[in-house]
DNA sequence: TGCCCCTGTGTAAACCTTTACATCATTCAT
DNA sequence: ATGAATGATGTAAAGGTTTACACAGGGGCA
């Protein structure tokens, strides 16, 4: 049913006249080997059609040249731009990619985990934010394999990082606001419990005080980031009668959420308020208005968080355990100089 | 440097006081051994932490319970969300997914068949369209292992195919335009070469023979399912000056190209002009006018194609090789009664 | 010539399972 | 009481590599 019977490398031995660690050496190590044997070894090889079976090989060599993807959704168009960063370089340097979708769900989180504790994956890249269930609690240090967290860092547990300088990049954006002349800016998504909204709070506070502007708590709303938390959030603002003249949203999505609270109340957009959001998305530049925000570069992070994996997989210590990439500005039609 | 030193079957089998054939029975067949006896081997393996090495494994059984998805690009948002369902099936039944991006270069589709002729991976989930370069075509009859096109179909190849009903789908699509009474209706995206446009344009053309409309060939655009092509073609109308009330396009980023190109000369939407699109990907509902399509089930999607390879894996033969699923009709704002 | 070193190759162990087959003790039917 | 059948376990082979170690031959040098 499978597959006819494949070349070993028994085949390629008998056929070149040589031993098998001679075939061996001749694809791992071909200076090894003379030249004339060498060819022949080549030959035989394309005439059986052999390729080095890569179970025989794992086990051998105790590593399997794989490297298992965590994350709680791989649907999120987010995720899935960093992966394209991550298959290039990971197949570049001879790497396949494994993904695990855990759906933030312990018990797969585990499931996945033997992965790493049966050998069929040499490192980890984790966008979960933690650690998998199973890993560091259970008996003090597990011995943590090779990991890098991507886009959410693992609080508390010095896993290395790659990801957007959120803080920075969300003073940046707050910046742009101020320089449009406004002052009375509201932040959307406030969340104690995310590392990520915990930085691009900080970052706009950052700005603020920068430029000397009192900040107005009022003007902070909670938020996890979804379009339904933006869309709450601005209504709220106009419950409680605090208005901003810009919301700075911590997301996209909550920025959509936002323009759909405002369009509903038909209000014109940018006169009226101004709005940024931070990720650009796809749809950001579909929306109307069409949405100023801060673009992560996420193909690049797919590569640095690769890069550095397979780095600490080679037993190199790289110079810095933490890569902030900067967020680049990308000015569309939702900001505009404030009303009066 | 790697984790200190797994424990092995010879481990656990001496801390019980058994055979290694017996651990791996306890294992694999718990009935086959003595209650007593599983119970000893059950803790020892409890005490150890003991895993079984699925390399070792994956030799010995000539099998590696992984799946290879071959893309040609994972970030497409439409890949991703089957990619959800694929990998909730797969895991369900212990499998694991590994992933490739192609880019639509053949090098790379070769490069990722050592997978399979590596027994890396049992099976194959394909996106492209077509087989593997270095399949079919380098000699004759190569064996190809137990693989399932999704989305696009493969080509004059027999593989098995899950995917939308393409054909039915842009058949309902442009029964509900002319069900709000358009009669002249475009279809953008017309392509010969690819199989989901020639089997939509189908369903335009089924769909208006059925309602006795004659199709006015100068109604039916080229494209390649781009938003840029969507513009293009809209644009064409214009210069060409046959236009139709309504545009069915060949997908919602055509659709988006439309709305942008009517956007910019200044059409109300939908009141001069109707547009529908099919997919249902996530900026469909935020683009103004929010757009009426044909959503795709995904998830579905996935699951349905990763059933249908694992039936197959399992030597069975399913009773169909074709799964198509129906698209739904998602009414928006995009579509209203033409104007006279 | 004798010794050492180098290059190229072979032998065999190790990696960790699964499983066919053998063994042994029991039970059951005759 | 004997033989067969059953059930539980052990032995050892096989799966396909990589690689430490051994070995042979030849060249360079004293």
């Amino acid at each position: 049913m499978q597959q006819h019977k494949l070349a070993t490398i028994e085949d390629v031995a008998a056929m070149a006249g040589v031993s098998i660690a001679t075939v061996s050496r001749a694809i791992n190590e071909p200076t090894k080997v003379a030249d004339a044997t060498r060819r022949r070894v080549t030959e035989a090889i394309a005439r059986t059609g052999y390729t080095t079976n890569a179970m025989a090989r794992s086990l051998r060599m105790r590593r399997s040249n794989m490297i298992l993807i965590l994350a709680p959704d791989v649907g999120d168009p987010n995720f899935s731009n960093i992966l394209v960063g991550l298959e290039t370089e990971a197949s570049k340097r001879g790497y396949g990619l494994l993904i695990g979708n855990t759906q933030n769900d312990p018990s797969r989180e585990t499931d996945y985990l033997r992965f790493i504790s049966s050998n069929q994956a040499d490192g980890l890249i984790l966008f979960t934010g933690h650690l998998p269930f199973g890993f560091g609690q259970d008996r003090g240090e597990t011995r943590l394999p090779p990991m890098v967290a991507v886009n959410e860092p693992v609080m508390g547990q010095d896993v290395p990082f790659v990801g957007v300088d959120n803080l920075e990049g969300a003073r940046v954006a707050a910046e742009h606001l101020i320089s449009q002349g406004h002052r009375r800016i509201a932040f959307i998504g406030r969340s104690s419990s995310r590392e990520i909204n915990r930085l691009r709070e900080a970052g706009y506070r950052a700005a603020l005080e920068g430029a000397g502007i009192v900040i107005d708590p009022r003007l902070i709303l909670d938020g996890d980031g979804t379009t339904e938390s933006g869309r709450a959030a601005a209504e709220l603002m106009f419950v409680r009668d605090a208005l901003p003249t810009a919301f700075l949203c911590v997301n996209d999505a909550t920025a959509l959420g936002v323009i759909i609270a405002l369009n509903t109340r038909h209000y014109e957009l940018p006169r009226q308020f101004s709005i940024m959001g931070f990720d650009d998305i796809s749809f950001s530049s579909f929306v109307s208005p069409s949405l100023t925000t801060m673009k992560q570069p996420r193909h690049r992070i797919g590569e640095a968080a690769m890069e550095l994996l397979l780095a600490l997989l080679a037993g190199e210590t790289p110079k810095s355990r933490e890569v902030l990439l900067r967020a680049e500005l990308i000015v569309r039609n939702s900001v505009a100089r404030p009303a009066r």
